[in-house]
DNA sequence: GGGCCCGCAGGG
DNA sequence: CCCTGCGGGCCC
């Protein structure tokens, strides 16, 4: 079998673990918006289509702020809700995005929060606070208004570059739920400012979380192409397995790699996810703009919300039928409508600059 | 677009 | 300290 035909049956297989945990459509029929006789291979459909169409360029450099301001544009298509503050559109949301994305005023002890359920974590002080104070005091030319911090780095050899740096944290990440302040439909141009924002810690890992508590949050970001994203529900692949160290003649020291062994349940992350599902405590989700789904953003990173992992399960991966740990996420009700892609206003816009 | 090589959080 | 992990800037 190739790896295509691996991945669609992959894919397949995993819409049909879906469709048996009754997750193929909202649960609530009367948030469903549009027709929904979808025959069960329609989701399937509709990816392999959405896949052929999409573009995987990112569009824009992240260099100006300007650029940083124009996601992409997006449907007004509800997906599994009903509009939430009557006539709220996408656009608003965008812009409730750059407005309200200022760092908050820094705090040093984050305390106990209403809806924090580990209440237990002890989270370390950002050592950075004093030196990221002072900057961006005059935001008012600025676009996007979110956490920053740059600062020039060796590169090894003499050459210098722009590092990612933490901006300012005034929450704690490792709390489930909400993270107060955020709100659904969040974006940020980067994981390090999602990161700083505290709805998805870890930088480069796409599961935060532990074996003890489970998991707070995890970032879709198309890191395993046999999964599948419906919205309100999808499938989500475990972490490890993978070989981040390079031969000995030729240590590469990534941070991603190919698989080449099997992922386990002993894997601190993917024990977190299994915790969950025992737990059904909520998991804060971001999409990515690499995710290969009309639910992933354009550019940068989004937030969508919280979902329940509702199963647990080992399953082959696409390499070398190697064994990965799969999970089945839905969306919990009552939030405000997921956005989807539209590619068609895209390339419009696209277009549009171009004739500028 | 591929390769390189970093920064970062979190856990052991 | 060490290691892992669905980033990202910048080189060619």
């Amino acid at each position: 079998m190739t790896y295509e035909e691996q991945r669609l049956q992959n894919i397949r297989d995993n819409e049909a673990l879906l469709l048996s945990l009754g997750l193929s459509a909202p649960s609530d029929p009367k948030r469903s918006i549009g027709k929904t006789n979808k025959k069960p291979s329609g989701a399937l459909r509709k990816t392999v289509i959405f896949e052929r169409k999409r573009k995987r360029k990112r569009e824009a450099s992240l260099s100006s702020d300007a650029e940083l301001n124009t996601p992409g544009r997006w449907s007004s298509t509800l997906v599994d809700g009903t509009s939430q503050g009557g006539g709220d559109t996408a656009s608003s949301l965008r812009r409730s995005t750059r407005t309200s994305a200022r760092p908050t005023p820094c705090r040093t002890d984050f305390g106990s929060r209403t809806g924090s359920v580990s209440g237990t974590s002890t989270p370390t002080r950002n050592a950075r606070v004093e030196k990221q104070e002072g900057e961006e005091s005059d935001e008012s030319g600025s676009e996007y208004e979110g956490p920053r911090g740059r600062k020039m780095v060796g590169n090894g050899d003499g050459r210098m570059r722009n590092a990612q740096r933490l901006g300012v944290r005034t929450q704690d990440p490792k709390t489930f739920g909400h993270i107060p302040g955020v709100e659904v439909g969040r974006w940020w141009p980067t994981r390090m400012d999602a990161s700083t924002d505290a709805v998805h810690a870890p930088t480069v890992a796409g599961i935060s979380g532990n074996a003890m508590d489970g998991a707070w949050s995890v970032a879709l970001s198309g890191g395993y192409p046999d999964d599948i994203d419906l919205g309100y529900a999808f499938t989500y692949t475990g972490s490890g397995g993978r070989d981040l160290k390079g031969t000995k003649q030729n240590p590469k020291n990534l941070r991603t790699a190919p698989q080449t062994s099997h992922q386990t349940f002993d894997n601190a992350l993917n024990a977190a996810l299994k915790k969950s599902a025992e737990t059904r405590y909520p998991v804060r989700v971001i999409r990515g703009f690499k995710l290969q789904s009309p639910y992933a953003p354009p550019t940068g990173y989004r937030y969508d919300g919280l979902y329940i992992v509702e199963k647990a399960w080992m399953g082959k991966g696409l390499t070398k039928g190697l064994m990965v740990c799969r999970y089945a996420f839905k969306r919990m009700d009552g939030q405000p409508p997921l956005l989807e892609r539209d590619l068609e206003a895209e390339r419009e816009e696209r277009e549009a600059e171009r004739g500028l």
